[in-house]
DNA sequence: TTAGCTGCAAAAGGTTTGCAAATTA
DNA sequence: TAATTTGCAAACCTTTTGCAGCTAA
């Protein structure tokens, strides 16, 4: 079943005009592999098991063009690297800025917030971009 | 009365055994007569009319001092640079990821959020320092 | 006097880009 | 063959840091 959904990607990549190269499999797969949240500098390593002359560059234009295609988001987490997931698996993210753990959270969390944003601001929230900070049970 | 904020940051500085000096008078008055959200280049810019040899290495030093102080706070609205603001001046910002407008919302906006995630997950949320994301009215 | 600041230059960290060579369709 | 990708190196942008000299208290 990752089987297919990598040969469902890599369809999709060629019926844009993109060509199917060895480091774009590898990559998918990596990313398919993870599983969850990873930086390009995470997954590059993980494909570099593969193929060790994949280049960091290589991943970040890959990643850029499977989020064109829809199939990636990233999500900035806090101050450092953003991190990469397939766009299937869409949820919200709290971040303790104390320790750095992360809580997520289900794809309805902000669906009350949202409307009231909508009525008021006539703004269509999307907070999945970036996560919201706080102080976790632990650090409060 | 910003003269009297001015003595009174100055003061506060003082109090915790800071030097009051040209450069920090000069970043302090701009970031008052500012008066809304500032990256530390245009607080440079702006604190280089009143003396062109301050550095921008003393911006960020002096804003992360008064940003220890309490005094100051900055949030980050999306990929670009941080802004600053004066922490008696907080708010929360909603940020169009198509056209870069800002909303500004109200203290209360997350309270009836915030108590959820506090009951659900011992989470205390602070959605100050990152932006929440969407698309504006003009965008949508 | 001396702890604390400053300017400057350089580095750090994450991401993007120019380019010539290699590869896909 | 023609268009797309790749690896590499270098640039980019924001922010941080090391250091020697300067300055406020």
């Amino acid at each position: 079943m990752a089987d297919d959904r990598l040969g469902q990607i890599l369809g999709q990549l060629r019926s844009r005009g993109g060509r199917v190269t060895a480091p774009r499999r590898a990559i998918i797969t990596a990313l398919l592999d993870a599983g969850e949240h990873v930086t390009a500098e995470e997954l590059v390593d993980a494909v570099k098991l593969m193929d060790p002359e994949i280049h960091l560059s290589t991943v970040y234009r890959t990643l850029e063009t499977l989020t064109d295609l829809g199939v990636v988001d990233h999500v900035h987490l806090g101050h450092g690297p953003a991190v990469y997931h397939l766009s299937d698996d869409a949820h919200y993210h709290l971040v303790c800025y104390h320790c750095g753990s992360i809580i997520e959270l289900p794809p309805d969390a902000f669906d009350a917030l949202g409307d009231r944003f909508q009525r008021d601001y006539g703004f269509r929230l999307d907070a999945r971009h970036f996560a919201l900070g706080g102080h976790c049970r632990a650090c409060a």
